[in-house]
DNA sequence: CTAACTGCAAAAGCTTTGCTTTTCA
DNA sequence: TGAAAAGCAAAGCTTTTGCAGTTAG
């Protein structure tokens, strides 16, 4: 374990993530811990989601997209993306471990982990597709 | 449908890309025509690739790297991520729609489809791993 | 023929890094 | 007080784009 300080900047990266059920973008996070340290630096908040989520303590997300999302959730779930707006959603179901089981019979790999992504339209945009 | 011509060029990649079953970056795209085809760019490597992926002739894959992987693949199935040495394989197993159906009944999302990923240590890096 | 495509090179966009100064413990 | 982190700016990497010349149909 790397020793690690406990920053101004970074304990408002974590909170903002912890109190955000969105998975913002790295910029999206530097322009609202903005509004309460202005001399934030991209750069910081960058190197401080790298710390914080090799760390375990927030979780880096890639949805097919040039910008990474974060995500202050910890424990295993599973997400929801539209394919629209691009907004992703935490789906209220827990890591299935017998997807894991299930695929060390059908292959050699010494499986760790998964991930599982569902795509389609979110609610907002199934509404305004109906128009 | 945008119109589209078969240029010696992007048959080359689509050729690549099924003879292959690993799931390599552009730019190893790019390496491997170049043997053919030497002069061929890199940004016609990308611009095919578009084309081919959004046409439905290819899939690009996001593996949580800054480079995207492509597969000639296009059945719908799952695959495995060696967290070692990032080998991309293709599972043995098509797409589950069940996985759908459940998730349908847990969210508001109108959904279109999923994305299952599979990690670990492939078998080459398992047996490195044990000694 | 001519719209679509290529090659080349420059630009764009996200992320990382080097360096000096500041700050947490 | 010293190691770790911040701020700033420059660099790095992958991908996209503009443009003039080429080619498939």
């Amino acid at each position: 374990m790397l020793k690690s300080r406990m920053t101004r900047q970074k304990k408002a990266i974590l909170e903002e993530l912890r109190n955000s059920d969105s998975h913002p973008t790295a910029d999206e996070i530097y322009e609202r811990i903005r509004q309460k340290i202005p001399k934030i630096s991209l750069g910081t908040v960058y190197r401080n989601l790298e710390t914080l989520s090799s760390s375990g303590m927030i979780k880096k997300l890639d949805i097919g997209h040039p910008q990474k999302r974060y995500d202050g959730r910890t424990g295993s779930h599973y997400h929801a993306h539209c394919i629209n707006c691009d907004r992703v959603d935490d789906l209220p179901a827990n890591s299935d471990l017998a997807i894991e089981d299930a695929f060390s019979h059908l292959c050699e790999y010494h499986i760790t982990g998964h991930q599982l992504t569902i795509f389609g339209l979110c609610p907002d945009c199934k509404k305004k597709e109906k128009n």
